[in-house]
DNA sequence: TGTACATCAGTGAACGCGCGTTCACTGATGTAC
DNA sequence: TGTACATCAGTGAACGCGCGTTCACTGATGTAC
């Protein structure tokens, strides 16, 4: 009989994931190269060398991370966008939401997939999962656009790299303690007042 | 007679500088945790013992990278915006482009200014300086805000965030090699187009 | 102008540290029959 | 069901490494007179 209980694994149980997840924490705990194996497998509870029989080494670990926060995001932007049809308005909105939702929620993987210095091009699962994420978004903004006129109607691609660029921007500067960067505003209003200005501008929402 | 070549310090001549360039170089080469001072003082081609002479420790040498970096910016910033008067708009607009521009030929400083983990609240000359930086941009905004009919005008510091986070958004993601988010658009495009949009939605521009 | 002294920016050796990684190993688990 | 064997996830010791930092030092530069 194999594994009746797959919460416990051989020895450890789940060591792979313990690692992940340990990861996860340190990275959030001391900034993205606070990170190193030995302390992970440290609050995992197993010696310096056991992570070695689960990754190659410490890139390896940290692309672990990084693609099950891609997939998470992934999945998170794809129910969000379901979530507002049959409105291409509702649609995008929820996209937005959800992404700065993800970023609070899971400080650890966005850190790993945006700060720790992943190349994620290098990587074709996380390039696989990272395209499925902005694929979302593309969508969201490409439905959106068929409300434009055409003559003024930047391309789908271009609306969605400014609402990721805006949303990236309010994640690093206001959704974190980080520098000194205190807003009078919350990140969540930020980049809803920011993005109901911008869709406005495209022509979307009512002047008013 | 006190030093008539101020280029030429004490024996190396400006160590205290040369450290700070390698700073710069060394954060934009292997990023912004792969410094170190060792490496610094190789590069400037003393011991490794030699920066204690200069900075209480690593973390004092990052910070005045940092601090140069938000000098240098703010300086920018402000000329940009006189630049532009008396038209709110073109000095909003320069403030823009400049910031692009400072993180592109920068970006040894933007890095130490915003990746590095330094903590501008602890430090009272980052700190100024970086107000006086975001102060510029916050003006901009204000005096454009005027444009707008007040019963729709956000709170300027509002809208000199949402241009903070575009832009900041805009150099993280498509103004580096950094991940796999290549852009078919370049970063001072979708600046230009994205700050284009969110201005017509204020209703400063013209809804064509 | 010259000399004696003080200052100070560097050196080189040393330290303790924690890291990433490897390796031979061991003992628990799974499997064939 | 029991036994022999294979597998495999861990261990613990060891390695080489480069780092940050300290310290006593030295030799160049500045300064008082």
């Amino acid at each position: 009989m194999t594994r009746k209980d797959p919460r416990r694994g051989y020895h450890h149980g789940n060591l792979r994931q313990a690692l992940v997840d340990a990861t996860l924490d340190l990275v959030v705990e001391k900034g993205p190269f606070g990170f190193t194996v030995a302390e992970a497998a440290r609050s995992a509870g197993v010696s310096a060398a056991a992570p070695y029989r689960h990754f190659k080494g410490r890139e390896d670990l940290i692309e672990e991370a990084a693609l099950q926060g891609f997939q998470i995001f992934a999945d998170l932007m794809e129910h969000a966008y379901d979530t507002g049809q049959p409105s291409a308005l509702a649609a995008f909105s929820a996209t937005g939401r959800a992404y700065l939702a993800f970023a609070r929620n899971n400080p650890g993987h966005y850190i790993t997939m945006f700060e720790a210095g992943v190349s994620i091009a290098g990587n074709a699962d996380l390039k696989a999962a990272a395209d499925r994420a902005f694929g979302v978004l593309t969508r969201a903004a490409d439905d959106l656009s068929r409300h434009v006129p055409v003559e003024k109607r930047p391309p789908p691609a271009m609306v969605s790299n400014h609402v990721w660029a805006l949303s990236h921007g309010v994640v690093e500067l206001f959704a974190r303690g980080n520098p000194g960067t205190k807003s009078p505003f919350s990140a969540e209003d930020l980049l809803e007042t920011g993005t109901g200005i911008y869709l406005r501008g495209l022509g979307i929402l009512p002047p008013d």
